[in-house]
RNA sequence: GGGAGCAUAGCUCAGCUGGUUUAGAGCAUCUGCCUUACAAGCAGAGGGUCCGCGGUUCGAACCCGUGUGCUCCCA
């Protein structure tokens, strides 16, 4: 079969997936065999495959492809989360298209579209992972909202209600004022942003004369009318007067009482604070501890409400002019000055957060961080990189209360059900809410109760993620869950170690009593080249489909890893995905002249004179083949061992260099037949043999290429996708050592060639001086190859006119037809006696120092010793080598 | 303000238990090559104040202290 030129990816791609598939390779039953779980953190149903997901499931891939080859029982779980404010925006943007308000849709309505929403595109970013080459169990697709999956978040609601974990109650939470609902600490983006800080001038009420008003600074005018006090340090001299008195807020003139609290830093500002708890964090915790009125000015969209008396239904960021204005006008202002704070926007819809007081459900954690603190602490959850266990730690200690409702229609409905009384209970319908009722005395008729309006938090349900996809609190005890829980690998993005790490180990001990998963690793995020975070709203994020497209998918594969250790950022850069298909290229390359020699093996039946001379015996590359074989044995090694850590982007390198360097630049040089020249069968079928390993070790990264050269290769009947892997067998240090300096002797001829300017074409003859004649007698006619030397001799002298090498205490000698410049390589030996000179001294300061040599491990010594006489050794060459010339 | 992390070649990063030379890799750069698998390639080379300072040690890129700069998280 011809090969074309260049590996081609596309139709390779689809074509092997298919086939995988067909057979089934990836579905997971329980069976005898060691379990390898890992499931998917489910993407968001709005989403589309970016670069975030591309390594994040690379890496999953690798590490399943991995564990499968082992011979282990590989299960990757697929799915995806409802995503409550992703998706409703989604929705309600769409119906807005369509000229339909939210607000006109009963709840079921809405949720009917949202359903179709979900089913027409909430599966997109599933088939594009099989773009990229995932071996997800498709038979295992799992969402938030299926029918089991939602009761089991209701239920877990309610269990943990009746623990006494769950409570309602008035909080300040960060809320959207465009999305109407309650955001998590974690979904507020802070920003640096220009800001003004307004020198505001409240009147003392009965003020003496010359300290009539009190001056405050605040960077939120607006909120003025939802002051409720001033607050001074006390022991801020300055004030002292103002101690016991009254001011008034400007524009209402509303009388307000100095109160006085250590709470307040005397330098910022005046010194002199406005209290406004009902719109601000820490007013709000000042206001409870001095028992302060609290007054909430604003509607829940933001806009201003009747308590403000002024700017009613205005927007608080129009306000803020208009008030600034009126101020002015009054002559309250002192001045105004430039100040730049932090900001918090919501992550979803970009609106500045505004604190506000609001009724809330929450989970109480302190009961569930106790056991997942311990498990991360005590390594039964080990994370990768480690250093995100101080990151953990300092979270759970100071874990706060998780709030859990989302004022939102799109997601599992909070169970709670309320009687015209106000009275509510929790239950999972609302017939069982009539019988809870009954039960706490209370006759409610079903018609008069109403359910809570607002949906769980997403996280609320994904926490349940790692047991509820095998139905572990659906269905206690199946087999499945037996089989597959607690799951070996997790791999996530260290943003959301506390949304969802940690509250899945909450879970998992809570409801299993047993962790989720044994290992987390921590990703990268992706950033760009000015390493700004990968975003749609930047437009930075390159369209992944299309590069694919473009690089094929093992290309993206190989650019995403290659250069990602586990938990460092990574600058995505598409120079990167060139290097992955340039990759491509070089295999899909040996590839043709491994086939192309096939037809060149020689007959050991037959007559082996007919097509083989007695010299071609000779070209027998026996220690081409020992090498490599040794080579690759130790390169399997040191791949498991980095496996093993999750080092996979070294492992890659490591597998990338052998591959590379010493399989395609070095071994199959030195077993590539001269031109027209037949191979021996033993090298051709090794050679085939060691290609096919190097693609199995490779398979994991890059799937598809692999695949299709394990079947180009020879006719193999099996598939490499699941073609089991064989522990690394014994490799000889010696032979590798020799391996190493063959390459070493070969380049440092090659290098002398180059700077005496000989052609590469140009023939050399090349003695060599050598105490181990024997070992070059094997290597010989390589390294005559190597160099294009018309012949190698060997001599005990030196060889006039000749360029001389010297590597370690071997000395080669070329000669060559062509004038030599013997002052360029005088030069370059002077230089290279000089270094050597300066090693030698520092190695004997380090010898004659006593105290090294009394405290140094003796192995320590043993090499300084070494080094020594080495250096000492190839100075003597250098320096005959002068004399020579 | 509190916490965590980082600083090594032009760029991105390794360097694991302090001792394998005077610190490595990939990419980029430079030089020479269209050598019958591969120019998306081959051969070779150059490139470093291991952020500064101080300390511990026979010995420090590595441990300790300190300064500087950067990043992230939390308030």
């Amino acid at each position: 079969m011809e090969l074309t030129k260049n590996y081609l990816p596309n139709e390779t791609e689809s074509r092997w997936y298919e086939h995988w598939m067909s057979k089934g390779y990836f579905n997971s039953v329980p069976d005898e065999r060691e379990p390898y779980t890992i499931v998917i953190p489910p993407p968001n149903v709005t989403g589309v495959l970016h670069m975030g997901h591309c390594l994040n499931n690379t890496i999953q891939d690798i590490l399943i492809r991995r564990a499968r080859m082992e011979g282990k029982n590989a299960c990757w779980v697929p799915g995806t989360d409802h995503a409550s404010i992703a998706t409703e925006a989604k929705v309600v943007g769409m119906l807005r298209e369509k000229g339909i308000t939210k607000s006109s849709l009963s709840r079921d309505e809405f949720l009917k579209y949202a359903w179709e929403w979900k089913d027409k595109y909430g599966g997109i970013i599933l088939q594009q992972l099989k773009k990229l080459g995932c071996s997800l169990d498709w038979n295992r697709v799992s969402f938030t909202m299926d029918d089991e999956y939602y009761r089991s978040v209701i239920r877990v609601f309610i269990d943990l209600y009746n623990k006494g974990w769950i409570y309602r109650g008035k909080r300040m939470i960060n809320w959207d004022v465009k999305a109407k609902t309650a955001l998590s600490d974690e979904e507020v983006m802070r920003h640096e942003t220009q800001q003004k800080l307004y020198y505001l001038k409240y009147a003392v009420v009965d003020g003496d004369a010359g300290q009539d008003h009190v001056i405050i600074a605040t960077v939120r005018p607006e909120t003025i009318m939802g002051d409720t006090a001033v607050c001074v340090h006390p022991k801020d001299e300055r004030y002292k007067h103002l101690h016991g008195k009254r001011v008034l807020v400007p524009l209402i003139g509303r009388s307000i009482p100095v109160i006085t609290d250590e709470y307040v830093t005397m330098d910022f500002g005046t010194g002199a604070l406005k209290v406004t708890p009902a719109h601000d964090m820490n007013d709000y915790q000042l206001g409870q501890k001095h028992n302060l009125e609290i007054i909430d000015i604003f509607n829940e969209d933001g806009t201003l409400n009747e308590a403000a008396q002024i700017c009613i239904g205005e927007d608080r960021l129009e306000a803020r002019p208009h008030i600034v204005k009126q101020l002015e006008t009054g002559g309250y202002i002192d001045k105004v000055e430039d100040y730049t704070s932090e900001v918090g926007y919501s992550e979803r819809t970009n609106a500045v957060v505004e604190p506000r007081l609001s009724m809330q459900w929450w989970v109480s954690m302190e009961k569930l961080s106790e056991p997942a603190l311990k498990a991360v602490m005590e390594d039964s959850i080990r994370f990768f990189p480690p250093k995100f266990r101080n990151l953990y730690r300092n979270w759970m200690e100071n874990i706060r209360d998780w709030c859990i409702s989302r004022q939102l229609t799109w997601g599992h409905r909070i169970p709670a059900f309320f009687a015209p009384s106000g009275d509510f209970v929790v239950a999972e319908t609302a017939e069982a809410a009539v019988e809870e009722f009954r039960k706490n005395g209370l006759g409610v008729r079903l018609d008069e109760l109403w359910q809570d309006n607002d949906v769980l938090d997403t996280w609320f349900s994904s926490w349940l993620w790692p047991f509820e996809v095998f139905k572990g609190f659906s269905d206690p005890g199946n087999e499945e869950i037996k089989y597959y829980y607690p799951t070996n690998t997790l791999v996530t993005a260290p943003e959301i170690i506390f949304f969802w790490v940690a509250r899945m180990i909450m879970a998992g001990y809570e409801y299993m009593g047993e962790k989720p998963f044994r290992d987390v690793y921590f990703t990268g995020i992706v950033r760009d080249k000015q390493r700004r975070k990968m975003s749609k709203s930047l437009g930075n994020s390159p369209d992944l489909l299309g590069l694919i497209d473009q690089y094929g998918a093992d290309a993206v594969r190989f650019g995403i890893m290659i250069a990602s250790p586990a938990g460092n950022d990574i600058l995505f850069d598409e120079a990167t995905l060139e290097q992955g298909r340039n990759f491509n290229n070089k295999l899909w390359n040996a590839l043709k002249l491994v086939r192309s020699l096939e037809s060149r093996v020689w007959s050991t039946t037959t007559d082996s004179t007919a097509n083989s001379t007695p010299d071609s015996k000779l070209l027998t590359p026996d220690f081409a083949l020992v090498w490599f074989k040794n080579r690759l044995e130790q390169s399997k090694a040191e791949v498991n061992e980095m496996l093993s850590q999750f080092r996979l982007n070294e492992a890659l390198k490591t597998i990338y260099s052998l591959i590379w360097d010493d399989f395609c630049s070095w071994y199959l040089e030195w077993i590539k037949p001269g031109y027209e020249q037949p191979i021996d069968p033993l090298v051709y079928e090794s050679t085939v043999g060691y290609f096919e390993e190097l693609m199995q070790l490779l398979h994991p990264f890059m799937p598809f290429i692999t695949e299709e050269i394990y079947h180009l290769l020879h006719d193999n009947k099996d598939d490499l996708c699941v073609k089991l892997v064989a522990a690394p067998g014994n490799y000889n240090d010696h032979l590798l050592e020799a391996g190493e300096l063959l390459k070493r002797v070969i380049s440092a001829i090659r290098d002398a060639r180059n700077r005496n300017q000989l052609k590469p074409k140009d023939p050399i003859r090349l003695h060599v001086q050598t105490m181990k004649k024997k070992g070059f007698a094997a290597i010989e006619h390589i390294l005559a190859k190597q160099v294009n030397a018309a012949s190698v001799a060997y001599t005990d002298t030196a060889i006039p006119d000749s360029i001389v090498v010297t590597v370690e205490d071997e000395k080669f000698f070329i000669e060559t037809e062509k004038q030599l410049d013997t002052e360029s390589v005088k030069a370059e030996l002077l230089k290279e006696l000089d270094y050597q000179k300066k090693f030698l001294d520092s190695v004997i300061r380090k010898l004659s120092n006593e105290r090294f040599v009394q405290n140094a491990k003796p192995e320590v010594v043993e090499l300084e010793r070494k080094k020594q006489s080495d250096a000492e050794a190839r100075i003597r060459t250098i320096e005959e080598s002068l004399n020579n010339l």
